[in-house]
DNA sequence: CGGTTTTGACCGGCGC
DNA sequence: GCGCCGGTCAAAACCG
């Protein structure tokens, strides 16, 4: 597809999308009309988002992930950036993205995905806990840890590790053409587009199992052919035999879709019967 | 009652 | 081999 192509599809796509966001019967769309205003059209996403969520939750963790795209895409990552990273808030370390969020009070980094604990750890020379959480999806091996700073209580430290890839699958069945398209310019979630990438082209064991096990045990669903009765852009088609349940909340999840560049998501959540695998507006650990 | 959190047990890696 | 440590498991407790 050219690049204007993809341009207009995606902004006239943005458009249908936001209309459903704001129209939506879907449980997760829960806008208030004094907050839509009089023209909901209008209403930008991140206004949407923002009223949503709280606190310096998911723009601040999409910002920071987006800084270190640009730094963690070079190779010769050094010592000194990778510091220099982690006083902006974010850093890499091999397939592993450690977070610095500021969170003032009560409130909580939220990045906006939900996770479930399964273990709390007291970590040596630490005097805060470190909690681990896995994605909820069981069919996402995404983790991440959160513990405080010693030196700050007010900010906490998010280790993310692996991807989402409920969300990436549809470009792994995507993969199979001669001709990929990543989802590098499609995909400005989590900075996990850089591993993302990687292992569409070079799988690693894990990523290849994982890969697998979505084409056994995921028929595509039947709205995909309503999808191309819709002569809509192939991506739709092939975001179709995703998870759609999983992929409409996140464009509510993440905001860094619409302001950056958005297409990622299915735009059919008013046609699915079904409800998405994960209503809330993740939490965050408590202390 | 089902989903989530808590928390002690368990396991594997690593250094000595 | 042993102990330490971080990560995970899983049963019980908790909660809406």
């Amino acid at each position: 597809m050219k690049e204007s192509e993809a341009c207009n599809w995606s902004q006239g796509f943005d458009d249908d999308l936001l209309r459903e966001l704001l129209y939506d019967e879907s449980p997760y769309v829960l806008l208030p009309q004094e907050i839509a205003g009089d023209h909901p059209d209008n209403y930008s996403v991140n206004n949407l988002i923002s009223s949503i969520y709280s606190g310096p939750t998911i723009t601040d963790i999409g910002k920071a992930l987006v800084a270190s795209s640009y730094t963690n895409n070079t190779p010769e990552l050094s010592a000194l950036t990778r510091i220099s990273d982690m006083e902006r808030g974010v850093s890499r370390v091999e397939n592993k993205y450690v977070l610095k969020v500021k969170c003032s009070g009560n409130v909580m980094a939220d990045d906006g995905y939900k996770w479930r604990k399964y273990g709390q750890k007291s970590i040596k020379n630490s005097c805060n806990p470190r909690s681990y959480y896995k994605c909820t999806n069981p069919r996402c091996g995404a983790k991440k840890q959160v513990e405080r700073s010693n030196d700050d209580p007010d900010t906490l430290i998010i280790t993310y590790e692996g991807l989402h890839l409920h969300y990436m699958y549809p470009f792994f069945m995507f993969g199979q053409s001669e001709n990929p398209d990543p989802p590098t310019k499609k995909f400005r979630t989590l900075n996990f587009e850089q591993d993302a990438h990687q292992n569409y082209q070079q799988p690693t064991k894990e990523m290849d199992e994982n890969t697998r096990h979505f084409c056994l045990d995921h028929q595509p669903p039947t709205m995909i052919k309503d999808y191309q009765e819709e002569s809509l852009d192939q991506e739709v088609a092939i975001c179709s035999q995703g998870l759609l349940e999983d992929m409409v909340p996140l464009v509510i999840r993440n905001p860094m879709i619409y302001t950056t560049n958005s297409s990622t998501s299915c735009s059919s959540s008013s046609s699915h019967p079904s409800p998405p695998a994960s209503p809330s507006f993740s939490w965050s650990p408590k202390y």
